[in-house]
DNA sequence: TTGTTAGATACTGGATACCGTATCCTGAGT
DNA sequence: ACTCAGGATACGGTATCCAGTATCTAACAA
C-alpha cells in the first residue's frame, strides 16, 4: 500500500492515463492488495498515484461495470470479493465470445484478413518450434485478436476486451504442451474460417479456449487450496 | 435530435445523472435516431441535454465499454454498427450468464432467499391468470433478480448487467403464451435450486431464457427484413 | 448502561473554468 | 491537383467549488 506515483512521460501519447489507473488499480484488487471489501477512496488513490481525482474516477467507474469493484447505494466504493468461480465463469465466458467472434468472421472474413492469419500462424509456428515462448505467446493474441477483428463486432468486441481482462497475457508461456496444441487448433480454426464454415469455427474455437485454460485453471485451484482464506 | 433536456427534480435523489445519460445515449443509438457512424460530441450533448460535460463523459465512456460506441485511437467517439446478430448473441449471452448465476446459486441460496423466490413465483402465477400483464413482467424481473443476487458474485452481476441493457424490460409482455411457459420453468428451476442441483439449475435456465428470446428475435428478424437498411 | 438524537466530518457527483495536445479541416501556395 | 502550414476543434486532465448524503461521534435521555 505504498506509494507508486504514475510516471507519465514514459508511455503518454499512447495510453490515457485513467486506463493506466484502471489497470493498476485491477491489479491491486485482482492479486489482493488491496483486500476484499476493503473502501476505495477517489480522493486517497488520486494523492497515492499522484494524479487528479478524475482520472482516479474513470478508472473506478470502469472497474465497477467490470465488477472488480463494487459500489453501494450510498456512492461508496469497496473491492469486489472474487473467487475462483469467478475466473473459471471468466474463462468460459472468453471462450463462449471467442466462438461468437469465430462463427461470424467465418462469414465476413476477407482474402487478405485469411492471409494474414496465415502468416501469423506460420511464424507462430516457427517461433514455437524456436522456443521462443514470449513471441509465441504475442502471436498467439495476435492471431485471436484478428479473428476478433474479422468478426467485425464493436459489440462484440467490447464484451472481449472486458472479459480478456481476467486472463493474464503471459498465460500462455506457463504451460509446456501448450503450443503443439495451439498449432494444431489454429490449423483447424483456419481451415473453417477458409471454407466459411461458422458453425464449425465456433466449435473448435470454444473448444481451444477453454482447452488452453485448463491448465491454468489447476495451477489456480492448487494456489487456493494452498492459501484457503488469504 | 431537438433538445430534451433532463428533468432533475424527477428521479434525482435515485439515480445517477450520468446513469440517466447513459440509458438516454444508449436508446438514442439502439433506436437508430443516431445513425451508426455518426459522430458523438461531449459537449454537444452536454449542451442538448443541458447538464455539464461530466455526466455526458461518464455516459460515453460507460457506453464505449459496453460497444455501443466506439472510441478510436484519435479519441473521436462514433455510434457503433449494431446488427441483428448483435442482438441475438446478446441474448445468447444473457442465457449463459443467467445459466452460471443459477448454478452458483443452487449451492448457496438460502432458505430465506428460496422462500423469497417462492413467494414471487405464486405471485407471478396469480398476476399471469389475472391477466396483468405489467405485473407479471415485473415479477419475472424479480424472480431472475433474486436468482441472480442469491449467485452472490460481483462480477457476474456486473456482466449481467451490461447483456441486460439490450433486452427491452417490456420484451416479455409481447408474447402471448410466455406467462405458461415461464411459471413452468421457473416451477423446475426452483425445485433445481431447493435441491440445491446446480447443473440441473443452470440447465434449464438456459433453455429458459433462449425459449423466452425466440419470439422476440423473429419479431427482430422480422422487423428488419422489413426495413433491411436504415 | 443502553439507546437515541444532533452535530461534525468526510466523500461522492456534479458544475465550471482552464490548459496542453492531438487531430481535423481549410485554404494558400506550388 | 497536391502539399503543407496554420487555425479550429475537442478531448483528457487539473484545480476548485458546491450540494447532498452517509457515516461517525459524542452528548444526552431513559
Amino acid at each position: 500500500m505504498e506509494a507508486q506515483s504514475v510516471d507519465r512521460r514514459s508511455v503518454q501519447r499512447s495510453t490515457k492515463l485513467s486506463e493506466q489507473l484502471t489497470s493498476i488499480l485491477r491489479e491491486e484488487v485482482l492479486t489482493g492488495r488491496v483486500r476484499p471489501g476493503e473502501r476505495i477512496v477517489q480522493s486517497e488513490w488520486a494523492e497515492r498515484l499522484g494524479v487528479s481525482r478524475m482520472p482516479v474516477r474513470d478508472a473506478v467507474n470502469q472497474l465497477c461495470t467490470e465488477g472488480i469493484l463494487v459500489q453501494q447505494q450510498s456512492g461508496q466504493v469497496f473491492a469486489a470479493q472474487i473467487d475462483p468461480d469467478d475466473i473459471r465463469d471468466g474463462y468460459y465466458l472468453n471462450a463462449v465470445l471467442a466462438s461468437m467472434a469465430a462463427r461470424r468472421a467465418a462469414t465476413r472474413i476477407s482474402e487478405d484478413e485469411l492471409a494474414e492469419l496465415k502468416q501469423i500462424h506460420t511464424k507462430l509456428g516457427k517461433a514455437a518450434k524456436a522456443g521462443d515462448r514470449h513471441e509465441a505467446s504475442r502471436l498467439n493474441w495476435a492471431f485471436h485478436r484478428t479473428v476478433n477483428r474479422a468478426a467485425n463486432s464493436a459489440r462484440l468486441t467490447a464484451l472481449l476486451r472486458m472479459t480478456a481482462t481476467s486472463i493474464p497475457h503471459s498465460a500462455f508461456e506457463m504451460v509446456d504442451e501448450w503450443p503443439d496444441l495451439a498449432q494444431a487448433d489454429h490449423a483447424r480454426i483456419l481451415d473453417a474460417l477458409s471454407a466459411h464454415d461458422g458453425e464449425e469455427a465456433a466449435r473448435i474455437m470454444q473448444r481451444h479456449i477453454e482447452a488452453g485454460s485448463e491448465p491454468m485453471l489447476t495451477e489456480l485451484r492448487q494456489r487456493w487450496s494452498d492459501n484457503p482464506e488469504t
